[in-house]
DNA sequence: TGAATATATTAAGGAATTGTTAAGTTGTGG
DNA sequence: CCACAACTTAACAATTCCTTAATATATTCA
């Protein structure tokens, strides 16, 4: 997952053990984690924190997941929320509770974090692919396809590494607008990422030494553009 | 969906809280559900209720799933009935033996709703516009058979592998689109099985070993693509 | 024009990703 | 129960990519 668009996600439970695994592995995989331990608590924090994902033990003092579950679910600024309940094999709970308030999915413990990594990356790759974003450009004669990497020029199909890639095709979804480095650098490369403004240049001289010196402008003073009639 | 075109769905466990669990799901999709808890009153009840999808639990008392799904398929007025098995992972019983009495997909619990749901929903969308199974895919000089797991390259016959084969599959099938391994485990393995990513680097070798390295190639931070002109 | 500033180019080191091999595991059929 | 194949994991090698830095070239403006 790149830097730029880290996940929010929310882990109840009423032991410290199982919120430091959940805490541990989410923070590793590189998304932005809170915790509460119980559901009053998560209630308070998803008002602010906002999370995509809610994952929540169903027993716990004061307030249970299912009770909780449907507050949040009801709150129209948290309602599409993706709650995930951790449940015991032996609780007695009801599944058929536990989604009639919402819940999305239920995982058993005891947790592998594994296991559970993946279901959580599956659920954000699922979100991520629904949006529409425009997968092929084209612009005279080149065509940009970012389900291939690749950049057609007159035929001739070029794969380009990530990097040049991304660096191009933001370029040409942009075409005529000038960019500074910094800009370049905070939607390429990410916010949190920093490297030096130069880095920008070694990358668009490999571009143009793959597709030509044509296509892309620099405007000096400013930054880089892609030029199109 | 609405109300004139609503699916009839036969749920058969003999645990009493997945019939709910089915049944609750089912009924808020819009689709009329009858219950049976076990092979043989599943038998009797879809003689008259005549489902076009049963969901049936493998392992019950009195009458298991594979016999009585042999039985609902050598009936005439239901043979092309739709049947998907729910396992537990740990049961022991072979799918081969599902397959061999015709059993047309199976479902391993514990039973995801949401997911179950879409997996339902897309075969009642699949059959309205009339099924298409390719079994045999080309891609230039390769031909992929579905039906005997081989590739043939240049006349050459080649047996792969089940993982190897699917995963080839897989990428012909959609070629020229990168996947990253995530979405290659996802896709091949199954959205529950938690293997490494790097996994998918060993059977990616094995295959290019197999059928040479042109036709797979890396996109560098990104994944695998089957390249076609 | 010449100094100052900005970009282009190249090369090199390090970081990250992938390739490859081999050993351990699991499952299957004889 | 053994032998074999398939699958997974782990370790290490090879490669590619990214970043930096150093130098060259180009542009601007006094």
């Amino acid at each position: 997952m790149s830097k730029n668009d880290k996940h929010k996600v929310l882990v109840v439970d009423d032991e410290d053990s199982i919120l430091e695994l959940l805490t541990y592995n989410l923070e590793k995989e590189g998304y932005i984690v809170e915790a509460a331990s119980d559901g009053l608590e998560a209630v308070e924090i998803a008002k602010n924190f906002k999370p995509e994902v809610i994952l929540m033990d169903i027993m716990m003092p004061n307030q249970d997941g299912v009770e909780t579950c449907r507050q949040i679910k009801e709150d129209k600024d948290l309602g599409d929320v993706f709650v995930i309940f951790l449940t015991a094999r032996s609780e007695e709970y009801s599944e058929i509770a536990a989604f009639e308030v919402g819940a999305d999915d239920y995982i058993t413990k005891p947790i592998k974090p594994r296991a559970l990594m993946s279901r959580i990356n599956a659920y954000f790759r699922r979100e991520s692919k629904g949006k529409t974003t425009v997968e092929q450009i084209s612009s005279g004669d080149l065509i940009i396809d970012k389900t291939s990497y690749t950049v057609k020029l007159q035929g001739e199909e070029i794969v380009l590494p990530k990097k040049e890639f991304e660096l191009l095709y933001f370029l040409v979804k942009n075409p005529n607008k000038v960019f500074n480095r910094d800009e370049l650098l905070q939607n390429i490369w990410g916010t949190d990422v920093y490297v030096l403004a130069r880095t920008v240049d070694v990358h668009i001289r490999k571009i143009r030494e793959k597709i030509g010196d044509q296509y892309i402008t620099t405007v000096k003073g400013v930054g880089y553009k892609f030029s199109v009639d």
